[in-house]
DNA sequence: GTCTATATCTGGATAGAC
DNA sequence: GTCTATCCAGATATAGAC
């Protein structure tokens, strides 16, 4: 994991490999609530159950829990896309990786948030990593897709783009939630509302891949 | 249009009126970049080519800036539906829609930037006007759909989710244009690869309303 | 209406006792 | 390793001359 942060936690005793993860959990929340800049080190800390000053001796700066917080991030983004495989069944492979997609964006919409944060705002921590690591895999990826569609197993779609489109319909939910729930007219998207979302894109996304039965 | 906006940017001269509008051109492209916390007045002013208490004359508070650059967003989001009317081709109507909401994402991208950025972090500001102009908005024109889905005209999708779909994946090139940037192998998104964004957001959704050519 | 100079405050970071 | 007290930079906001 630690390309990125370089820092104390790594290198550390069991109760101090555990603090560093509570702030890093903790600092989650809080920059996914708040952004760089509006995240405090004192906010952190409280959430975190630490005093200040102690979060400066396992992280130096600010910048660095920052940066261990998107590590983490990334650890998770960059799986989950091991159905897509050449011998799979098209609907299949795409439905297994859009349920994934959306379990992330459910259970944790923090770690979307924080993305997303970073990405607006020009991705200066994460250019590096999206250049090498996720460009690699969405070609390795969309190869598949496109063998599927020169196969004639699916509608031609432009495979790179696909992703685009269901990373965008799926972290909708975390990462804008306060407008899907305005227009849902609900306090706070729930389970039901989620398995809702799910089958819509589930619906849409295999449909306008050619995957489901025609309508309409 | 200034239901928020109350400042001393309303009831003003022309050259006071001219001037509010050039700080808030230049707040929307500060605040997109950095962020409501990370935005400074000195940057803006600087950006307005105005000094800095030239800012708090015309508006008291950085908030009071941020709630008028949001103001005048909103009037551009809540527009751009007309397409959307019962007797209107199907296939015609959404592709309307879909392409007014991708020029936008490449004409201003800053503004879909900082309104994504409200909704992350909680939309403190917008969450009123969402639950009531923007939910109005979109149960009318979901009704619309609902209408042609029952007269058989396009497949069962569910209208609401539909809009939420096509709202990320048009929004998803202005406010994630790094990652996208990253994963084509180029610096910055131009003219043709909006096109082609434009024609596989197109593409992928009119199948997955079942209003194109069956596949694959 | 415009702008310089400045008051005031917040928050990241550290010193140094324990 | 932990925590209190404190330093200091940076940013909002204002006072007051022009």
């Amino acid at each position: 994991m630690n390309t990125l942060a370089a820092d104390r936690a790594g290198s550390r005793s069991r109760v101090g490999r555990e603090h560093a993860a509570t702030i890093v959990r903790a600092a989650e929340a809080v920059f996914a609530r708040h952004g760089f800049q509006g995240a405090t080190m004192a906010e952190i800390a409280e959430r975190a159950g630490l005093p200040k000053a102690n979060l400066h001796y396992y992280f130096r700066t600010k910048q660095a829990v920052y940066r261990a917080v998107l590590d983490d991030i990334l650890a998770t983004w960059l799986v989950g896309t091991e159905a897509l495989v050449p011998e799979a069944d098209p609907a299949q492979a795409l439905s297994a990786y859009i349920r994934h997609k959306m379990r992330l964006s459910a259970e944790r919409p923090d770690a979307s948030r924080v993305f997303a944060n970073e990405l607006i705002h020009g991705a200066a921590q994460l250019r590096e990593v999206l250049r090498s690591d996720l460009r690699a895999l969405v070609r390795e990826k969309a190869a598949v897709i496109d063998g599927w569609i020169a196969a004639g197993r699916m509608a031609p779609v432009d495979s790179t783009h696909l992703f685009f489109t269901i990373w965008a319909a799926t972290q909708t939910y975390a990462d804008f939630e306060p407008q899907v729930c305005a227009v849902l007219g609900v306090e706070r998207l729930r389970a039901r509302d989620l398995d809702r979302a799910t089958e819509h894109v589930l619906n849409l996304v295999l449909r306008g891949c050619g995957l489901v039965a025609h309508g309409p």
